[in-house]
RNA sequence: GGGCGAGUGGCGGAACUGGUAUACGCGUUGGACUUAAAAUCCAAUUCCUAUUGUAUAGGAUUGAGGGUUCGAGUCCCUCCUCGCCCACCA
């Protein structure tokens, strides 16, 4: 028998907005939950079936905050700038405002057809004027405190997309979006300074529950290294050669010097190059390639000696030849290297080919065959022989004059884009005043409408009309030709950097939010979301509250988001990531409409543990169907049985296995919320159901005629209460028909008693020899001379015993006695 | 090359601080219901061996090998495979 989820999940979704029962209340005075998921990109495909897996689990958790007495905040919205919906534009003309709308009400119909408890009178849309006024405040912030700046800068160029990309949005040199190479262009853009908070970056990863494997992720993005910053002179000429290095013990063995391609010393000292030509058509060369054949580090090294130049070593004064090859890279460090081949394997593979002097410095190793790079002796290295490493890295900088500093792989967020769907960047370039902030109070700056789409390599907004007309310097008051509106937009992961503050106020036209609700409800207490956020929106959103709580009086706390969860992807049924060209794509509509959205979820949470990665299987789905139907099917028949009420005191004697274990069900259920183990607590809830047919089946009472009267009434309520938040619309119903006038999810959330889980009598198996020889049942707390005892009767346990002797007995209360002979 | 994680039935996966491995679900097989099929319900289901059989007994088994322990999926060592991330970062 098969209830009909079409019908109940409508009436109960419809009745619950009408009720309002999910709305957040700002003023109660219950403890505060914030239960966030990281909100989506409405694409034109739809909803995923990956978005109700973040979505359910955070559901879930808060539902059951609910129920045990919390205030809860989860909120939902559009993370609607970006370049799908520009790039529908150019193909189809449809303006992005246009068809992102179409797409959000799609998205919020999939979304609320799931069930999902959200407070739908805090959504917004990033592209909405209202919400991206604030954006741009954000930017003037960062502005105001010279942590936003305009720079020329080699800088990511999708040829493609026509735009310039951050870093993290290049994957092993290609545009993280269209896949095409990107190149390395010179362009001024606009960046965030993240590297001045690299290392609270860091150190904040400390305080917060994160997946281990993220915070590494995070940690090795910002790649902190501490070393020295070491001068060496350049024979004959005025200039110096800068470096980095994380070993400036080995500075002695320094034998030559290795600058990048793009080094401007070439340019500088071109005229004391002997073999220019040479040089320059290795420059030429290398930067033709493209990231991937550039950092191919199994190819064999190559490089060009500048003949005619020589540096001088600081250490011991002697002189070393200089190279350009382009196994060092321009953007890390000064972008040139002292090299110690000894003792670093780049620089050893380099020197064999080339034929450069190796000279150890730090014994231990067999420099004739191999790099050395462990522990040693500081050798060949006058004075500073015999030394201790971590000393010697300090004196012999000392005495090279240089200094200690640390080096960062991170580098300043790249924000500006060439594109049109995007919150423009609040700037006025004036001819006489040079750069000017928009004021505050002249925000939105709106984006216009009247553009062509079609990416030229400069912004759609730079030919709008609209977007350029009546532009005042707010400076100088100078209009007409000499002042324009800066026509870049923000990187979308600005808006999405400082969307959760947003919630807790999003009708606030003052302010973004007002620092009273930022009390009341930061940090996020659960933040749900894919992986492929981590050293991107994880970054900035850290940042940018570093920021506010920095410069503003709006938050006094380090980080955003106190506890962080990944959900694992889920894979099509061949095991292969879902997608479109594949055509094995999952849409979650179909499952509804044929299951039910409770049983999608309760699905989605049954197949295995939240973080895991895990393959999809339709025909793993009737599995929790006739679950569901087991319970629809047994709370019907039980309250039909109550209609005789002359039963009720007469019967309420509820059989001792399904008493026992309906409080171990309650705590299993929520032990395992509180882990969010989803998959074993919906295992335990159908267990307990198994449980209780069984017993029916097995129940012989003349007095009870009816099948299922001899549950006790709170038995089948705290099921559902407990079942409520995995299936909501199911629960509400039963609910319902139990009698009750208000909503399940009114209750309090169950208690259980540990007592009660306690069986009398319990089953021990008997090793002997480590191997399991029978089971007895003893009384709960017998002594082991009992159990011993009793263990002896078994007819099998005594064929093993049989002409030998017990050497040593150990019982384990109440799971097993380990007999040794 | 580096870092992190994982290998358990036909499949997805359980197993608390070392204590009865394979819970729960799918699938499969058999049965009930049906004129029949689907759906549903009931039962069996790690593998091997023995007994005609119910049932039982014995053995093996958590990627491979070794170790610690009365006892190891869990702890330690060596190796293999897979996944993810980073990747010439000086």
């Amino acid at each position: 028998m098969s209830y009909n989820h079409q019908e109940i999940e409508k009436k109960w979704q419809d009745k619950w907005e009408v009720e309002g029962l999910y709305k957040t209340d700002d003023n109660s005075d219950k403890p505060r939950y914030y239960c966030l998921d990281m909100f989506p990109y409405p694409s034109g495909a739809g909803l995923h079936v990956g978005h109700p897996e973040g979505y359910t689990a955070t559901d879930i958790v808060s539902r059951y905050k609910r129920m045990k007495g919390f205030e809860v905040m989860h909120p939902m919205g559009w993370d609607a700038f970006g370049l799908p919906a520009e790039n529908y534009a150019i193909k189809t003309g449809v303006a992005p405002e246009e068809s992102i709308r179409k797409n959000i009400k799609t998205f919020r119909r999939q979304i609320k057809s799931l069930g999902l408890s959200y407070d739908w009178d805090r959504e917004f849309a990033t592209c909405d004027p209202k919400y991206y006024k604030w954006t741009q405040w954000f930017f003037l912030l960062l502005y105001k405190n010279d942590l936003a700046y305009k720079a020329k800068a080699k800088v990511n160029w999708c040829e493609s997309c026509k735009t310039v990309l951050a870093n993290e949005q290049v994957i092993e040199g290609k545009c993280e979006r269209c896949q095409s190479d990107v190149i390395q262009k010179d362009l001024e853009q606009w960046f965030f300074k993240t590297t001045a908070y690299a290392d609270r970056l860091l150190e904040g990863l400390d305080e917060i529950d994160f997946p281990e494997k993220l915070k590494s992720m995070q940690r090795n993005w910002i790649g902190r290294s501490e070393g020295a910053t070491l001068e060496f002179s350049i024979k004959d000429t005025d200039e110096t050669l800068e470096v980095f290095t994380t070993r400036p013990d080995t500075l002695f063995g320094a034998t030559y010097m290795v600058l990048a391609p793009e080094h401007s010393l070439v340019d500088s000292l071109a005229d004391k190059i002997e073999n220019l030509d040479e040089v320059k058509s290795y420059i030429k060369t290398t930067l033709k390639k493209n990231e991937i054949e550039r950092t191919d580090t199994t190819k064999e090294k190559t490089g060009v000696e500048l003949k005619g130049l020589m540096a001088t070593n600081p250490a011991n004064g002697r002189e070393i030849p200089i190279w350009i090859a382009d196994y060092v890279l321009s953007g890390y460090g000064t972008g040139a290297i002292m090299a110690v081949p000894a003792h670093d394997e780049r620089d050893y593979e380099f020197a064999k080919k080339f034929n450069l002097d190796i000279v150890e410095v730090i014994s231990g190793g067999d420099i004739e065959n191999e790099a050395y790079v462990g522990e040693g002796q500081i050798v060949n290295s006058g004075e500073f022989n015999d030394l201790d490493i971590e000393k010697a890295k300090v004196e012999i900088t000392n005495h090279a004059k240089g200094e200690l500093t640390v080096q960062y792989k991170l580098r300043d967020w790249l924000v500006s884009r060439q594109r049109y769907w995007g919150a423009p960047i609040p700037i006025i370039h004036c001819t006489s005043c040079g750069e000017v902030p928009v004021p505050e109070k002249d925000l939105p700056v709106k984006l216009p409408t009247d553009v062509d789409f079609k990416p030229t390599g400069e912004s759609p907004l730079k030919s709008s009309e609209e977007f350029n007309k009546d532009v005042v310097c707010p400076k100088c008051g100078q209009s007409g030709e000499g002042v324009r509106r800066e026509a870049d937009t923000m990187d979308t992961f600005v808006c999405s950097s400082w969307y959760f503050y947003r919630y807790l106020d999003a009708r606030n036209d003052q302010e973004f939010c007002s620092p009273d609700k930022i009390k009341k409800w930061m940090p996020v207490d659960l933040y749900v979301g894919g992986a492929e956020h981590a050293v991107g929106h994880l970054v900035y959103s850290r940042f940018f509250n570093k920021v506010l709580k920095d410069y503003t009086d709006y938050v006094d706390f380090e980080e955003p988001f106190t506890k962080l969860v990944n959900q694992g992807l889920i894979l099509a049924e061949d095991g292969r990531k879902m997608s479109k060209s594949l055509g094995n794509v999952i849409n979650p509509d179909e499952v509804v409409e044929e299951y039910g959205a409770d049983t999608l979820r309760m699905y989605e949470m049954f197949m295995g543990p939240l973080e895991d990665q895990k393959p999809w299987d339709t025909k793993g789905i009737v599995g929790i169907k006739r679950f569901l139907d087991k319970v629809y099917v047994f709370v019907t028949q039980y309250t039909e049985d109550r209609k005789d009420q002359s039963f009720k005191e007469a019967h309420e004697k509820e059989n001792d296995q399904v008493k026992i274990a309906i409080e171990k069900t309650v705590q299993k259920v929520t032990h395992d919320i509180e882990e969010m183990k989803f998959n074993t607590a919906i295992s335990a809830m159908m267990e307990f159901i198994n449980l209780v047919y069984k017993t029916k089946d097995e129940i012989e009472d003349p007095v009870i005629e009816s099948e299922m009267q001899w549950i006790a009434s709170s038995t089948v309520a705290r099921l559902l209460i407990i079942l409520s938040p995995f299936a909501p619309h199911l629960s509400e119903e039963l609910w319902q028909k139990l009698g009750h006038q208000e909503s399940v999810f009114k209750e309090s959330w169950p208690e259980f008693d540990e007592a009660l889980t306690v069986e009398e009598e319990v089953e021990v198996a008997v090793q002997i020899n480590g191997k399991v020889r029978g089971k007895i049942m003893v009384k709960a707390g017998s002594a082991e001379e009992e159990v011993v005892k009793e263990a002896k009767q078994v007819e099998n346990v005594q064929k093993h015993l049989e002409d030998k002797k017990i050497k040593k007995a150990i019982y384990v209360e109440g799971r097993l006695l380990s007999l040794v002979v």
